[in-house]
DNA sequence: GCCCGCGTTCCGGTGTGCGGAACGCTGCTG
DNA sequence: CAGCAGCGTTCCGCACACCGGAACGCGGGC
């Protein structure tokens, strides 16, 4: 089994719903129902219809399936909701990539050694989303679902993991350097810069890009392909700023690198 | 919106994939090529279509259009994985319960008292599916995918969310009493005995009933529905047996109890 | 370099999913 | 209390999109 072969950053998945002009038209509209639910909790066929253009009764159609299989539930009002073998399904998927497992102890280890938020983080499109995070002392409820997932540009995560691929690079410039806060880096060679150095230190940091008064650090975990050693992920440090810019840099930065370089070394021994 | 309005345990979706009789045959068997790959990490077009029996063409078109959707990934040498989008899903279903959020300081609290792994369980089907833990101070390896669920009777979490829904216990018994452990109870008489102290005491233990050296106690997360507290999930300590069901055992119950009580009391002020 | 196995593509017939309209139902509202 | 408006669901006929079999291109392996 391969372990983690990074997906080739699916740009279109990036998109909205749109026309797939792919064969199979009724599993990709099934598709496009289960997107819906994306934004909204619960949905009924009517809305479901309206939004994907498509007749009511095919959209009841595609609901009744879609609740069938389990992908979705039925809530007592005759809506729907995504349901939890969903959850399933993901947590298989992140536990396929051989990732998490191998990764946790030595996020546990550097939360205990920081009493910090760890996060675990992998690309997809031109974003990075956290497949697993240690809280720190007391669970956090500020991490919820909407910091489950960020723009690569603007996230120290990001970097580290676009600072090794140059295609990812030219994805986010693609894309746009949206700002987010005052502190946001939205300047195309301002952004080369910073990945040009931190492919010269092997960390990276992120100083209040994305919500203001929180900061972060990372480093790549790596697997030798071909020879080289490649990023799969990063393991990050995320905290309000004072707590790791300031004279705890210099410890973070160390310990992150070195959890970082342990979890990229198991990996390698994991790869049977 | 209705918070967490438990799903009617959907007793077919326990059994294998089976041929669904429901409209959108293309649909039904896209969630059954999804299914296929929940005990396989990587699949090709034939294994597919041997397993489910259709033609090699329609497996591949299937495997292709849940591609372009993000619900699978192609690994490198044309075979097909679950993608990472199954996990986002997966993250918005849970968070839509509107469960984990409202409990996850609770947990961090308990796990900080007792130093014991937490779990947020919900009734699926006949079983019980985790869907937030809480570990122990050093983040624990050994709870993995194959932990993340598992059969209502022998766990502590399932027999408080069986007590008191007999519509769940007719169905556990249907479904017969699993031995998995010497220790695991499968005389459906003394289920039900277990079943009714756990309704006079409000908690559950199960000593070593799943796996060997390892047991749990739990407490019901429950909502009040039509005057009556009604269980929607539950909490749960699991430690190797000495560590909770020995001299510590009264702790461990009054801070498990403590802890779902004020989660019970936080999802009833949630429900606005 | 041969062969076997894979994933993919092509093509025609047919059965299946599409859309529009009609049906109960619930929960508003005048 | 009755009317209505909106919902989810069902029915039905036509068209077309999907299924299966066979052919293609490619990669790895005794």
């Amino acid at each position: 089994m391969t372990v983690l072969s990074l997906p080739p950053l699916d740009l279109d998945a990036a998109g909205g719903v749109g026309e797939e002009d792919s064969p199979l038209r009724s599993v990709a509209t099934a598709v496009a129902v289960l997107d819906c639910f994306a934004d909204e909790a619960e949905l009924g066929a009517t809305r479901v219809a309206t939004r994907l253009g498509i007749a009511k009764s095919t959209a009841c159609r595609m609901l009744a399936a879609l609740a069938t299989g389990g992908l979705l539930e039925r809530t007592g009002s005759g809506r729907y909701r995504l349901g939890l073998r969903l959850f399933e399904y993901g947590q298989l998927a992140v536990d396929r990539l051989m990732l998490r497992d191998v990764a946790l102890p030595a996020m546990g280890e550097l939360r205990e050694l920081l009493r910090e938020t760890i996060q675990l983080g992998v690309v997809v499109g031109t974003d990075v989303l956290y497949v697993e995070r240690a809280e720190a002392a007391t669970m956090n409820v500020r991490f919820r679902s909407e910091h489950r997932r960020n723009p690569a540009h603007s996230s120290s995560a990001g970097r580290v993991l676009a600072a090794a691929d140059p295609a990812l690079v030219t994805a986010i410039l693609e894309r746009g350097l949206q700002r987010y806060t005052p502190f946001t880096v939205v300047d195309p060679l301002r952004y080369r810069q910073i990945l040009a150095s931190t492919r010269e230190q092997g960390y990276a940091t992120a100083r209040e890009e994305f919500e203001p008064g929180w900061s972060s650090i990372a480093a790549p975990i790596t697997l030798t392909r071909g020879g080289r050693p490649h990023p799969v992920a990063a393991l990050s440090v995320v905290a309000p700023t004072s707590r790791i810019l300031g004279p705890r840099k210099p410890a973070v930065v160390q310990g992150v690198r070195r959890a970082a370089a342990r979890v990229s070394a198991d990996l390698e021994r994991a790869r049977s």
